[in-house]
DNA sequence: GCATCGTGTGAAACCGTTTGCCATAGACTG
DNA sequence: CAGTCTATGGCAAACGGTTTCACACGATGC
């Protein structure tokens, strides 16, 4: 048994006050002789102070919360260990609350972490955006309303809530500009002379796709391109290979660009399979800069997740109100080796010839 | 403010006994009307019971803890999707613990989890082995006591600790044999003709590189080939493309199998940059069967992560002293498109002929 | 008509800390 | 030498719940 502190001060021959105030750093002063018996004392039984005890009389939980949809996938992962690590310097646990994006999960967590008291939550994923009038099921508005709210309760009870990405509650925020990046993603695939580019878009109704696909559709736009061969997809590996190989039969475009890295790699493990040269006959570029997504040699634009978390971390923990202002990093373009300049149609013909080494040729 | 339980019972006009029985699922009956006139008071105030003061009067703290290497790999991910699956279904929360395999990580978070009373602790993650005598400082060898130690202290309090992999304290134990999946694979890539094999080890020290090491040695020595091209890494993707480069100036190997799949994506992917038709003319294997295998289409053995975290957080909640046995599970060969029959030597001076879709066509 | 019950409620102890307030005792200050 | 400090230490009240024990009361069994 861990021993309580009642059982060091008796053993020290001291009182409960006193062992407590040699064992944390209390201003308190204790005679150095005092000190060394308590924590002879404390050695002998083992004692392990009881941090619940602790956070319920200091209302100091020591815990934050991170809501992510999947901790498995890299995009969430790598949030959550810029949050983990600032939390742990600070002796604080980090909890990881995996949601698969379903609202009701999300409001669970939230009371949940609600209860414990938590001192900060961060959402790190987006969240349904009010769908044009009608096509959202009332259940989903229900939600979305129960969530604010749910929310408000928490931040009224001083709790700190941090989203990292486009959220319909208020909130300290730490984001990144996902409509720009996925305009100049898109932008840079245009400059390379591709004309017909494909989309792949994130799961529907969610604020972060919503913004992607708005940057890709603008940056068409300016390009004087047509952006209407746009994919439906689900921000996974699944949806990406699902597109490629409904491409495969016909004939290929210049481009495919994908709401987000895991889906991008999908398009291009299936494409590659399928026999088509990348970025011969057809360029490839995801959204994110995940860790695979080096190994791939993808072409993508980096929104900084691991600094995102730690940031949010560190809003959460820095008790002073400097919640105001809203962060917004800088996300940078990352050319790689799965997009390269438009070759004449001619001689996309000729793959069946084209050299193993052609996929990485152009870095 | 969430409002106590005081308020809540003050304002609904019953004693605080009332409001906690009515509240809550005990087993005490509460007239309906009462219980109704508690539930309106409770929505009122925005009542969220303080987990905490239940932790501390129930010694139950509804709270497990991961302590992973790194959660953005995908092998430690998988694992705490498993844990935190089953946890938040009994209404758990799940601490994730990111220690990079330093001992004195572990042990700083294993003494943290003990503070809060967490009823379980999962160690996803081999541990360091004592290596030959004289060969581990003596600071890792004071960490291993320590850390042994510190498990027995924390276990004697009721926390149930269990662990994935080989440690060298006592625990219960969610694991799969290493040894022989590594075997296996071997065996496998042995059986296809193979006879010069590399090996890409996990880091030093680390029970389960050894084990996994040990497995390969074996399968080698009873394929009567030798197994003496062993080449050091970090089971992480840096290290495979490390050897990848040193490899590809001198005459290949038929194959070469890594410790786990990370290092072997930095080999597969590496390789095929530097103009290496895989599995045409060398075949690589890893070990895991990670999601990130499943896209790169890698040969590798499946060690159930997902189900062991799962299994270890079901051992934590069952609180029937069920702690016995030693769970092993079974391990299962995948082959897939990254590794193929040897072919003659003559035909390997080919590649550059060889069409993109070789690659694959393994399949 | 009386002991026995089941049902519903409240009082109070307890979980393991922190901390405000008070007590004691030398050391200093004038 | 009285009056103030300063350094130490203890008492007891929170913190916000759960749970044991006692108790009240109408119904039931004989």
């Amino acid at each position: 048994m861990a021993g309580s502190l009642a059982e060091v001060a008796r053993r020290a021959g001291v009182s409960v006050a006193t062992a407590s105030r040699a064992l944390n750093g209390s201003r308190h002063p204790v005679s150095d002789e005092i000190r060394e018996r308590i924590a002879l004392a404390a050695a002998e039984v083992g004692y392990a102070p009881s941090a619940i005890a602790q956070a319920l009389v200091t209302r100091k939980s020591r815990i934050i919360g991170v809501i992510v949809g999947d901790i498995v996938d890299p995009y969430f992962a790598e949030i959550t260990r810029g949050a983990e690590d600032v939390a742990r310097r600070a002796g604080y646990l980090t909890i990881v609350c995996n949601t698969d994006r379903a609202p009701a999960t999300e409001l669970a967590y939230l009371r949940l972490l609600h209860d414990y008291r938590a001192e900060g939550v961060i959402f790190a994923g987006g969240g349904q955006v009010a769908a044009g009038a009608g096509s959202a099921s009332a259940a989903q508005l229900s939600e979305g309303a129960q969530l604010s709210e749910a929310v408000e309760s928490v931040r009224a009870d001083g709790i700190r809530v941090v989203s990292l990405a486009a959220r319909n509650f208020e909130s300290m925020r730490v984001t990144v500009d996902d409509r720009a990046a996925s305009y100049d993603i898109t932008s840079y695939v245009c400059s390379l002379g591709h004309r017909r580019v494909c989309y792949v878009t994130g799961p529907p109704g969610l604020s972060t796709s919503a913004a992607r696909l708005a940057g890709f559709q603008a940056a068409m736009a300016d390009a004087g391109l047509s952006a209407d061969e746009v994919h439906p997809g689900e921000f996974d590996f699944l949806s990406g290979q699902q597109v490629a190989l409904r491409l495969v039969g016909r004939p290929l475009p210049d481009a495919v660009i994908c709401a987000n890295d895991e889906s991008a790699i999908g398009v291009l493990t299936t494409l590659r399979q399928a026999g088509v040269d990348i970025p011969g006959e057809v360029s490839v570029a995801g959204l994110d800069d995940t860790r695979v997504s080096r190994f791939v040699d993808l072409t993508t634009v980096s929104v900084p997740m691991y600094e995102r978390g730690a940031i949010a971390a560190r809003h959460i923990l820095d008790a002073g109100p400097s919640a105001a202002g809203d962060l917004v990093l800088p996300h940078r373009l990352v050319p790689r080796g799965t997009t390269a300049r438009r070759r004449s149609s001619g001689s996309k013909r000729q793959r069946r010839e084209t050299p193993l080494t052609a996929a990485t040729e152009a870095r």
